[in-house]
DNA sequence: AAAGTGATCATG
DNA sequence: ATGATCACTTTG
């Protein structure tokens, strides 16, 4: 049985797929706790993979994702909303995997927002005021599709297929 | 279809 | 210091 970090020890687009039907436990300053069912991801894989952030190395801002597996990355875009990323692979090596979409908010920017994740839990580890929990559920299937908005990357990157949704 | 919004990064 | 660029959402 896979523990959580044993999911985000995996190179990226697999652990994409494996968190599919997992839970996120978001535990609030005031103490209240929220749950919600991962149901859409995206990898992002790399240095090689020129739609990911470190595909031009290490900035101030993409210091996060050579962090270890487990490191929470949270940016902001468009001024507006907040990305989760999980960092996941080696140490070193620049990975993570975007929630997209969880059980009642479809939409990166939106998952931040019910979760109420922002810049403050950039750069820290899961299991905090973060946490994967133990008891998510396989879906009956997961399906593979392009990533969405990447418009700048290559070709060929735009083409993988590393956006995974659960289906039921 | 298009604006809104601000951190980040590459230039100068 | 300035300008371009966004892993998006909402509104019309």
């Amino acid at each position: 049985m896979d523990t959580p970090m044993n999911i985000l020890d995996l190179p990226a687009p697999e652990a994409a797929r494996v968190l599919i039907g997992k839970i996120l436990v978001r535990r609030l300053p005031d103490g209240t706790v929220l749950r919600a069912r991962i149901t859409e991801t995206e990898a992002y894989f790399g240095e090689a993979d020129t739609a990911c952030h470190a595909c031009h190395g290490r900035t101030k801002r993409t210091e996060t994702l050579y962090h270890p597996a487990g490191t929470i990355y949270v940016y902001l875009c468009y001024g507006i909303h907040w990305m989760l990323n999980l960092v996941t692979g080696p140490a070193e090596d620049p990975q993570a995997v975007l929630i997209r979409g969880v059980e009642g908010a479809s939409g990166p920017g939106r998952v931040t927002k019910l979760l109420q994740i922002d810049k403050s839990l950039n750069d820290t580890p899961l299991g905090g005021a973060l946490a994967l929990a133990d008891d998510g559920f396989v879906p009956e299937r997961v399906e593979a599709s392009p990533r969405v908005g990447i418009g700048y990357a290559a070709r060929s990157d735009q083409a993988r297929l590393w956006r995974f949704t659960a289906a039921e």
